[in-house]
RNA sequence: GCGGUCGUAGCUCAAUUGGAUAGAGCAACAGGCUACGAACUUGUAGGUUGGGGGUUCGAGUCCCUCCGACCGCGCCA
């Protein structure tokens, strides 16, 4: 415990010094458990980082927390490790602000060009994750919700991965159920109306014109079998057929947008494999089941849902529910965590699936994310969306507007507990004062000031890869750039501990801005050798974390644009 | 009717889960390039956080109650 002299000496990690101000709180109130943690200060005339501990103390000492904060810095400062790492200590209005030294800002450029890539990545914890997302009915193609689904899914996937989860994600395709009948008649009659337009659409169908193609499709393949074949009888193989198509079809767009997934899981597949008796058979182990009306019945009430739900109906069919029994009895197998991410209209399952981890004594494994309502416009028109009016804007036309990386951007921008209205019209029009091209812009600017030290400043370039002369910065713009990069560690960490992938674009843009005022700032390329190399240092530091923030939203690290 | 989610600047959204003077971008106005990319930057203006009440050192955040928006409420999927 107590450290030699060259530790006392030496810079703290924040952690430490976390740690010293906790054990200086514990000795002057033991009865008050102090838990110390640093964030970034308010606003920077505070200072660098900040505490609040002041506060949790004021009830066990009986002071006022301003008193408290100052009582703690000036014990804290009797540690020789705090006064190395601190430059100026400063309570406030019950918080204690800290600015350090120089070299400790420093130090996190040095980490960042050692570490690269991997810099910010957590350590292993050990939980598996499951995480689903994008599940869509095989009906049709992926539309523009699912875009949001699919990057904020993404993003916290890629985001969990680097803080250290071991984070396994899937797609569940919705074969199983009777709206493939309903899928295969459909595309039956559009094949009928290539041949007859005045061939009848049946009532329960989906209207939209993007089974025309799969239509098309079918003919391509089968010429004129199915005119003989009553609808009926074609619908099930002319389902499968269009099933195919269609899947291999959201998967390819699923590609495209950048989103890679571990497993595809057939539902229909499930089935066949006996999964529903498998999960049914364990609830029925746990006693959790019981018969009523000739039906099956899981008591989702006793975990606080509305009503008891079938998972076994009369005729022996099994409920939509079962698939989820089934499902994620699979996957509280494989993982220790599981993550479901909805669509607005499914939050009506929240209840019945915290009931299901319960029913499996599994309590809190099963965890839903609901990933609120777009409402889209172009220009003054709102756009009413509707599968079955066949009016669609999908995915694809998104991309095809505004690109994967604005769109990419553009969802996970926003909080997922937020309903939000996106303006097509705005998105196009204003695409160069998106803020995704402000990031990249700082990437690539980054990139321009590189190519040109190549051949101005290539000695200087080289050291600075080696994290060399970092001592030289000491400008506001230079130390506060080197603070934004400190923030990435802990941002990737909150996005997968509180599932907000949209702190993670706030970020880049905050280090975008950070690296902008500084470019402003100071002139990279000088004939100072210290000032050049310690510069060059910073930008290369910060072009590898730009690019990381960047790849985990899914989005291009462009050289130039 | 019952239940859930939400309501923050003119617009689109933040606010690290109860902490400091509620912050950004866009739009508006006024500045900054004979040196590395001006797709940048500096500043000004913009707020009773839907209304009201409560909890406590402290509330956009928690509890109650109204108002409003959206979504659920089938042995459909």
């Amino acid at each position: 415990m107590s450290p030699t002299t060259t530790e006392e000496s030496s810079l703290l990690s924040l952690d430490a010094l976390a740690a010293r101000f906790g054990a200086a709180a514990r000795s002057l109130w033991p009865e008050g458990e102090p838990v110390v943690q640093f964030e970034p200060a308010r606003r920077v005339e505070f200072g660098d980082v900040a505490t609040n501990v002041a506060f949790g103390l004021a009830r066990v000492a009986r002071m006022k927390p301003q008193d408290i904060a100052t009582a703690l810095v000036e014990r804290a400062l009797e540690d020789p490790g705090v006064r190395a790492t601190v430059a100026a200590a400063t309570p406030l209005a019950g918080f204690v602000n800290l600015t350090l030294q120089p070299a400790f800002w420093q130090r996190v450029v040095a980490t960042v060009l050692r570490e690269r890539e991997a810099y910010g990545r957590g350590a292993p914890t050990g939980e598996r994750i499951s995480l689903e997302f994008g599940s869509a009915n095989p009906t049709g193609p992926l539309v523009v919700v699912q875009g949001r689904t699919l990057s904020i899914g993404d993003t916290l996937a890629k985001a969990m991965r680097h803080a250290g989860y071991d984070v396994f994600v899937e797609w569940i395709i919705n074969d199983a159920g009777s709206q493939l009948d309903a899928l295969g008649r459909s595309v039956y009659a559009r094949y009928r109306q290539l041949f007859d337009p005045a061939y009848p659409f049946p009532e329960d169908g989906y209207p939209g014109e993007y089974l025309v193609p799969v239509a098309q499709a079918l003919r391509a393949r089968d010429g004129e079998h199915w005119l003989g074949v009553e609808p009926d009888d074609a619908a099930p193989e002319i389902a499968r057929f269009a099933r195919d198509l269609i899947v291999a079809e959201q998967q390819d767009v699923a590609r495209r947008f950048g989103v890679v997934y571990d497993l595809w899981q057939s539902e229909k597949a499930l089935h066949d494999a006996g999964a529903i008796e498998r999960g049914v058979e364990r609830l029925r182990e746990l006693g959790v089941l019981y018969e009523k009306d000739g039906a099956l019945w899981l008591r989702t009430t006793a975990s606080g849902d509305d009503e008891d739900r079938v998972v076994i109906r009369t005729d022996g069919r099994p409920t939509y529910f079962a698939n989820d029994v089934a499902y994620h009895y699979e996957k509280l197998q494989r993982a220790d965590h599981v993550i479901d991410i909805l669509g607005p209209d499914h939050h009506g399952y929240i209840a019945r699936l915290n009931a299901l981890a319960d029913a499996y004594g599994r309590t809190g494994a099963i965890e839903v994310l609901i990933a609120q309502q777009i409402t889209l416009k172009r220009g003054d028109e709102t756009l009413s969306m509707s599968k079955r009016a066949g009016n669609v804007v999908t995915l694809q036309d998104v991309i095809d507007e505004v690109g994967v990386d604005a769109a990419r951007f553009f969802f996970v921008m926003l909080s997922t507990d937020q309903p939000l209205t996106f303006d097509l019209a705005l998105a196009k029009k204003q695409s160069n004062d998106n803020p995704v091209f402000y990031v990249q812009y700082g990437h690539a600017r980054i990139a321009s000031v590189l190519r040109r030290a190549v051949a101005s400043h290539a000695d200087a370039l080289a050291a600075a890869e080696r994290g060399e002369r970092l001592d030289a910065l000491t400008e506001p713009a230079e130390l506060a750039l080197a603070r934004q990069l400190a923030e990435f560690g802990p941002t990737v960490a909150g996005v997968a501990r509180a599932r907000a992938p949209h702190r993670l674009t706030k970020y880049a843009r905050d280090l975008a801005t950070e690296f902008h005022q500084f470019y402003d700032a100071c002139r990279v390329l000088t004939d100072d050798d210290a000032s050049t190399t310690a510069r060059l240092g910073l930008c290369i530091a910060t072009k590898t974390v730009l690019a990381s923030a960047l790849a985990l939203c899914g989005v291009a690290a462009p050289e130039s644009m």
